[in-house]
DNA sequence: TTGACTTTTGGTTAAAATTACCATAACAAT
DNA sequence: ATTGTTATGGTAATTTTAACCAAAAGTCAA
């Protein structure tokens, strides 16, 4: 990150923050928010879900939001994600990475007001939790409320954008790695695994038969003998994903939309 | 981007600035600068390229280092990745996209002077450009150059994992994308692309041969009808990208690794 | 208990794609 | 003219994909 001003000189521009003269060839002062895009998968009503939480202040107050918050002093980026996560879910198993940094001027009113100057940067980050799992924390006053993909509500900010971006990487995340058994029970039937890929990416890349057969040829997945026996139709096989096999599978492609 | 704390209190935090006690509930002041990885392929020696500077102040002074800058007032973070391109080089085409956000705490070592409580984030662009036509613009006294991802120097920062991640980004683009007509002159040769290909993704992936009749089975390279001679061997003929006819291929794989 | 229904499992077969080659064409250099 | 080099257009064996189909093994209801 070179820097054209000498620190000095940056010490200087920060005392006069309270001017009113707004210079285009200042630096910017950032705020910086991580907001998370948090999906999870209900297999039984096949639907793809985004947790959403209300806002309990200006701006957009009232309106549901993506769950974020502003880093702390000492804070990771990744750990503030962490953090606002295990704030609004309780859940053991979850993948977590970072999406996009959105940060064009004027994505946040806030930049608006008279402590002008102070731009609002997101960095976002992709989750995907286990639904049967997953409590979501209401902490009295604040909504909080899972919502499926495709009924969603009007967002505060350039939040729908952002869940936009956040379906995108889930889908290409689904087709190259093994992000499935992350939010899979660790047990679980060949079924539960169709379920979940279908509802994601819908059924028109692989009808069931195919996919059993190509997914068992890739030697990854373990047959625990296990049957499981869940309502009409023969008891299905449990198996469990091996990672160590998988290993040298990884940045292929496992299903073919 | 929900905030805990209201406005009122921000406003608080922000005159406690210059005070002894760093709280690490409070929020992190942030100063962003954008890094750019610019990737560039020299086909005739095989190299694949990356333009690193030489530092002119502290930290790092003297080390070679990704061109970068902080972000200025009112300016969107893909404008500032534009700005230190168009400072560093002149070139007519080029691709250019959002990489990562890096924002660890300390690492940049400014964080531990005394204007404490200052974060220095980094938001990472992935840049392609056309070797051929890239002139570096050497400003006097500053260091800039093409240096082979084999031979890196050390650099300042954590711009090494920086450029690690750009070259997966590259890799995969590659891949999936057609980036590489971005970069190519108008008309080029079926060689100038399996050139490309390889130098970046080794020649691992398909024998000329078959690079040739996959490309050309999917009917987006155009033949001109005119031919190449250069230097020894049958003349070739020069193509051109044919973008509508890529279209409906997108988001599928170019070829297989 | 028995037959209908459901779901899993393990196939088959035709079409398509991949891979590893090979032969020839069209030029340059000597 | 001969040789070397690169481009081009194949072939054939193998693998993969796509679209089915039929039996196995359970539940469910009469």
């Amino acid at each position: 990150m070179p820097n054209r001003l000498s620190s000095e000189r940056n010490r200087q521009r920060k005392g006069n923050r309270s001017d009113d003269c707004r210079n285009e060839f200042e630096l910017a002062d950032f705020r910086v928010g991580v907001d998370n895009v948090i999906f999870s998968v209900d297999t039984d009503l096949k639907r793809l879900l985004v947790l959403l939480v209300m806002r309990q202040e200006e701006p957009f107050l009232g309106q549901w939001s993506l769950p974020g918050t502003l880093v702390r002093n000492g804070e990771a980026l990744e750990a503030a994600a962490d953090r606002i996560l295990a704030e609004k879910i309780h859940v053991q198993n979850l993948y977590l990475e970072q999406l996009y940094t959105f940060g064009g001027p004027m994505r946040d009113p806030r930049e608006a007001e008279i402590s002008y100057g102070v731009r609002y940067l997101s960095v976002s980050y992709f989750a995907l939790v286990r639904y049967s799992e997953a409590e979501l924390i209401a902490d009295g006053v604040s909504g909080i409320a899972w919502y499926p993909m495709n009924q969603l509500p009007e967002l505060a900010f350039d939040h729908s954008k952002i869940i936009q971006y956040g379906h995108c990487r889930l889908r290409s995340k689904l087709e190259y790695s093994p992000v499935a058994f992350e939010v899979l029970p660790d047990l679980f039937t060949l079924s539960d695994l169709y379920q979940l890929y279908t509802t994601v990416l819908g059924e028109h890349f692989s009808d069931y038969s195919n996919f059993r057969s190509r997914l068992l040829k890739l030697k990854f997945l373990q047959d625990t003998g296990v049957k499981a026996s869940r309502g009409a139709g023969r008891p299905a096989s449990l198996y469990k994903f091996d990672a160590e096999a998988f290993e040298p599978l990884k940045d292929k492609a496992l299903v073919f939309i």
